[in-house]
This record gives structure tokens, sequence and C-alpha cells, in this order.
DNA sequence: CTTGATTTGTGAACGGTTTCACAAGGGGCC
DNA sequence: GGCCCCTTGTGAAACCGTTCACAAATCAAG
């Protein structure tokens, strides 16, 4: 069953379980690879192999039903079940990320929030005490926490990432600017807002207006 | 000049920059490609080959003369000059990028912040006004923005995007989860969270203990 | 039931990126 | 100055992901 699927076909399938979740609020009933892939931002080919890794989902000379592939795609992704998911810095980033809705609906909920700050320890949020990173071993374990939000500064995110992984932890999304280090069998994401803005600098340095398109997507 | 630069070099390029900046600090001379390999997580074959397209940095025997490949990266990046940066989007997110610090570090400046909530127009932050978004256009041109960062619902997405464009807009990061058009000659990066989350849940929900490391990295 | 119009699923071709491996160059020491 | 060690720069090979192209399947209409 574990074929070793690429991480990009991953993200497409978050991105087309989007697409088709709204097309579902809009009562579509069909959807042919063609429209996925323009809705999607990628090609019909694509889909279509992308899909064809899980299972043959689609219906010839008809297209996907879109309730269907919607639950195709939950159980694939693993979004059938609700995620424990503890946020580390209780900063700007931080408290945006407990306040983004997005997660709560595709079933991560921020269970936990931990800062080192004193001033910031013993706060409410939305009846959530935030925790001294003292305990945070043990509040993640008690409390079952399976993924981590890292929102700390660099300089301290490879400390909290080394306790985190200890209490257990196997998945991580990172925001902070560095690139970490973990065992095998933890699972690490990062989102580098910086590094997507040097690559516009880039883009807009060279290439910029010269030749072919510098339009680039994804990440 | 422009041989056709891949997105991950370019995004490897960033890691490196961030790494030899951290080295410079602590006063570290040289450094060879394979210490910045394991620093920036990748390996030393693949640093030799990304600085490989844009000339030849190091000095064999010895490796990289650290505040000359910051130089080098800095001009290769664009990061030499300042960029003048507008928020489309006054909500959390905005608001904790707004606040973030290592934009500003490398150069990028939000000049601007709009929003079309009213009871959002007129806040202060930090001395600069919110506006209202009926005075996106006239605003980004006066204001020579270059790079507009998109923090609005994925609904509104679209329409800013096109609205940004038709200013002359040419390089978007955008935080809305959703997959945006530009034409060509627009460079569009994306930074979606639920994506990555959803890779963290489908890493965790399968190959997860199993096996290989399920341990992914960068975006 | 047959025909025609669609659209999927997929092996094969392609293209691009990463890894390998090694010759070439540079520094430092004796 | 000569020798040795180290590390780069880079063609070639390996690997991986994307695109192509078409046979197979399904639906609708007559």
């Amino acid at each position: 069953m574990t074929k070793k699927i690429s991480e990009s076909t991953v993200g497409r399938l978050s991105l087309y379980l989007r697409v088709l979740v709204d097309l579902e609020a809009r009562g579509v009933a069909t959807v042919s690879s063609e429209e996925l892939a323009r809705r999607g931002g990628t090609t019909a080919a694509q889909v279509r192999k992308d899909l064809s890794f899980f299972g043959t989902f689609g219906k010839r000379g008809l297209g996907y039903v879109v309730g269907e592939l919607v639950a195709e795609l939950r159980s694939i992704l693993g979004l059938e079940r609700s995620w424990r998911v503890a946020l580390v810095g209780a900063g700007r980033i931080g408290a945006a990320l407990y306040g983004y809705q997005d997660f709560r609906r595709q079933g991560f909920f921020i269970r936990e929030v931990f800062d080192s700050d004193p001033q910031k320890v013993g706060q409410r949020w939305d009846g959530l005490e935030v925790r001294s990173d003292r305990e945070l071993e043990d509040v993640l374990r008690q409390g079952g926490i399976e993924i981590v939000i890292v929102a700390v500064p660099a300089d301290a995110a490879q400390r909290v990432v080394d306790r985190v992984v200890q209490a257990g932890v196997r998945g991580i999304l990172n925001f902070a600017p560095t690139q970490l280090r973990v065992p095998p069998g933890v699972a690490l994401k990062n989102v580098n807002m910086a590094v997507e803005m040097e690559g516009l600098s880039y883009a807009l340095s060279n290439g910029g207006g010269t030749r072919r398109a510098a339009s680039a997507e994804r990440r």
C-alpha cells in the first residue's frame, strides 16, 4: 500500500480537496480531470496520475463524482479524524495561527499553547491558558498531542523540536526561518515566508520582465 | 545570464544565505560545501551545483569565504536593494506579517496596508494608516509598490490579485488557501499552511511509523 | 442494441534535478 | 620550490516527476 508517493502529489491532493469542497458546496455533482486541473492550477494528466496512485475513482466518460472524491481524498489524507495539536510560541505568528480557522475546519485542533515568556504564561486565549515551556514534555504527553506547530524565534527552534520529539510527537510544522533536524520517523514541514519572499526578489531582479513568464507557484 | 534556474535552487540559496549570515555573525571565516550543506539541510554536491549555476565562488582546498559568498548570494537574490511592499488584508495573519522582523531585515519594507472592513480602515499600525481597499490601485501606483502580500480570505483573493496586477505589481506572495491565476510576467508564490498541515496528516496516517523515515522537509 | 462522443487510467517517453565520481586547483608546510 | 592534502567545479549517470498518447470504459441517444 505504501508505494512511495511524492510530496508534490500529496500537496496537490490537498489542493484538489479544497476545490472539490468548494464545488460540492455549490451543488456541482461531477468534475472532469480537466476542470479539476484548471481550478487546482495543474494539468488534467497530472490530476489523473495523482489520483491513480491511490485507486480508481473516476467514471470514464463522466468524470469524478464530487462527493465521492471528497470522501476518498479525506480518507487518503487522514482527515477523517481530528488531530490534537499544540502551538509552541505565543508571539504574533503564534496568535495568528491560533485563530486560523482553516486548521480547525480540517480537523486540526490546537489544544495547548506554550511560551517561555513569563509575561505570556498564564494569559488566557479563548479560555485556553498559555502554559510555561517548562511543562512542555509533560503536557504534550498527557494531552496526547500528535502535531506541534513551532512558532518561536529561529535560535530557539531546534531546542524546542528536540524536546517535542523526545515527548513522542511525530509531526511538526515549523515556522521558524531555520533548517531543523529531526530523527527518522518524524515528519517535518517548513513554512518559510522569508524564503518565498526572496524567491520573489530573485524573480523580479532577474528573468523578471524578459522572455518567458516568471510566474511561479506552489511551494 | 538567464539560464533557467529551478525554483528549488533559488530556495536553497535563501537557506544558504541564512546559514552564512549566521556564521558571519559568529566570526567564522570560511565554510566548506560539506558544512554548508549540513547546516542548510542538503548535500555538499547540491550546494556546489547550486552555486555553480551562478559562477565560481569557492577556493579549492579551502571552501568558501563567508563574507564573499554572503555578498554574492545577496546580489543573486536581488537583496542588495530594498523592496517596497504592500499588505492587503489587515486580519490576524496580516498583523502577524506586518510585525514579522525577518522581512524588514532582508530589505522588504511594508509601506502600505489595506483592508475592506470599515472598522479596520483608518486604524494606525505603528503610525501607518490602514487604507480602504477602494484606494488600492491608486496607492499602489503612487507608492511605487513592487510586491504585494495577499492575506485576505480565499474567496476575495483572486479579485485582489487581479486588481493588484492591473496596478502594475509583478510580485505576489499569497497566503490565501486558494490557487490563484496571474498573467505571464507576474511572479506568484504561495504559502499554504493548510496544505502543509495536511501533508503532516498524510505522513502520520500512512508511512508514519513503518519502514523508512517519513521525515519530509523544505517546502 | 449499436453507435458516437467523452473522459478515464496508465505504460512509455521525456525532461529536469540530484547524485556520483574524479580531475583540476589552491594552500600550507617542510 | 616541491609535495601533499583538501575541497571545489563539473560532466556523466541515476533517479524522479511530468507529460503524452491511446486503449478501455461508460453514458446517451437513436
